[in-house]
DNA sequence: CAGTTTATTGTCATTTGTGACAATTTATAC
DNA sequence: GTATAAATTGTCACAAATGACAATAAACTG
């Protein structure tokens, strides 16, 4: 009856290079014609697929916390059989998952910071780092049986915070002994557990 | 010979404003305009006294930097003599300290994560940072004789992390208990050094 | 007093980001 | 071909942020 729509395509194209440009030059820097560049999209289409800059950042929010659960569940059910003690560094730090980790971690840091003002991406953030912390707990509990529920939630809490927080920290010149440190730091939190 | 500058007074105040505007805006969302109305002082003074916007971004970290690394060294003075377990944490959240941490952390972790984007700021943040891993990885090894320097290390490293990445997700609704486990886990933390 | 330096106010041009909308083209169904 | 709904292009006005600068007022020295 009418032309086909590829409003769809376009629009996850579209958050796409607005995660890509998060990553270069941060959330309230990147502007409609950034995003635009970046895509290949002219301006005007970009507001006509996605709306208004509002618009683009609940949906970005709903992008990457949507593309985080996929990845964080396919990682951890891809390594569920490896029981070394630093299996979860392998989780979160193997370089080529199937969807990647890496070139997400900016602007899921930028989305957590820039939070307190936008609510509904609070509301989707805050929904993803609590399904990432119940499903971290779960895992731990069933690794360390012995373990408590509380040590568990909370070593799963570290492990969250140290993992992003490091994202947060890479404008810094830091020696690469302290990238190492940040493996073995999360190693030596779960083996509190023991 | 000519009038007296206030110039270093005034120079301050916008510091302090600026640092205020961030906490509530974030530092891209914060306007020269909202710093002359936080401050009191005229756009155009505020350009007078501490130069163009990347002057001011710059200047901030400066100042942010210095009052942080003052109130770490006059905090962790102050308890020296504390050898309860949960020294660390008592030092990081107790509430009155002479300068105030918590009012601060807004704008030092804003600045953290812009700094990719400000090679001063990246410098000078980054000097911060491993003033302050250098500092506590020194406090742990002498409250600590037994254990090495690598694993003290990890574990200030590890307690920063935490502290900052907690800052950055003040945005999101997380639950009370959740941020009590914040102070549970540093003493984890702490506790893997015996 | 005169002279000098700084503080202070006000204005203007430019740039940039954004929202709105009209006009045109394209791809499908009938 | 015709109708329809979507894609696509282009333009315009408006607001906000910034940088620059001129002009005036104030405080100090000698």
């Amino acid at each position: 009856m009418s032309r086909p729509s590829v409003k769809a395509e376009k629009k996850t194209a579209i958050m796409a290079a607005f995660v890509r440009c998060i990553a270069n030059r941060g959330l309230d820097a990147t502007s409609l014609d950034d995003i635009a560049q970046e895509s290949g999209i002219s301006r005007s289409l970009v507001r006509h697929f996605a709306g208004n800059r509002e618009d683009l950042v609940n949906q970005v929010a709903d992008y990457v916390a949507y593309e985080f659960e996929t990845i964080w569940r396919h990682q951890a059910r891809a390594h569920r059989d490896d029981s070394s003690d630093d299996w979860l560094a392998t989780v979160l730090f193997s370089a080529d998952p199937a969807g990647d980790y890496q070139a997400m971690l900016p602007a899921f840091y930028a989305l957590l910071s820039a939070a307190h003002r936008y609510p509904r991406v609070s509301e989707r953030m805050t929904q993803c780092f609590e399904i990432y912390v119940a499903d971290l707990t779960e895992e731990l509990q069933q690794r360390h049986p012995k373990a408590g529920l509380d040590a568990c939630e909370q070593v799963a809490l570290g492990v969250i915070c140290i993992y992003f927080a490091w994202d947060g920290f890479r404008g810094l010149a830091l020696a690469q002994s302290m990238q190492h440190n940040n493996q073995k730091l999360i190693t030596r939190l779960l083996a509190t557990l023991n």
